[in-house]
DNA sequence: CGGTTATATACCTGTCAAGGCATGTTACGG
DNA sequence: CCGTAACATGCCTTGACAGGTATATAACCG
């Protein structure tokens, strides 16, 4: 999943955390987050390519926005795993003392 | 999070699956992930030290199990983004019934 | 004990990506 | 047009990290 690669980075989890509540342009990601103008623009890129954001003209600023595909892919990936905190309390111990998974 | 940087490399990942189904070795996964043994090890104490995976001794073996609490953090964090689907299913709804096309 | 199996660690190397600076690009404003 | 504002991109350096080989450690077997 191309998803979990582009959300690992810090950085690129502090822009989506920001876009969570509303929309924004580059400067004001900028300005929000402290870091160099081509720092932010590089990781939105990384984010637009892999389709967490999108991004809209408005006079010469970019507007970037969250979109929901890759939270749902992700929500997607981990479901198998949920089945973990389901099994793992009562049944879990008692199956691995029975021991009868060859 | 820690867990979304540990899990965003690719054969960690692959680890992660195997161990999904069912807890094995450090030999089992190195034969099932056709790496070599040290690789697995060092993976292996990465998920260790994220709390992803524990591990029992038996014999000369370490069988190695999933956690499920790394997984909860993640579901966690993923939580706030599961508005963004429901707002776009809203808005998509909305859009629909006003039927709007300048 | 000595040898063997199973796993961990040390060390080394290549790769890759993040971040800074400088510069290109594009859309407005006068 | 020309200058400027708002972003994007290119180039460069540096640091982290994955993977391999060689070696240490630990438990078991004879």
């Amino acid at each position: 999943m191309d998803v979990l690669e582009v959300l690992a980075e810090p950085a690129r989890r502090r822009i989506v955390d920001a876009l969570l509540t509303r929309e924004a342009s580059v400067s004001d990601l900028v300005s929000a987050l402290g870091m160099s103008q081509p720092a932010i623009s590089k990781h939105l890129r990384v984010l637009r390519e892999a389709g967490v954001v999108t991004a809209r003209a408005q006079a010469q600023q970019r507007i970037y926005r969250l979109e929901p595909g890759p939270f749902r892919e992700l929500d997607a990936w981990l479901s198998p795993y949920r089945k973990l905190w389901n099994l793992h309390l009562d049944a879990l111990e008692e199956h691995l003392r029975q021991g009868e998974e060859p």
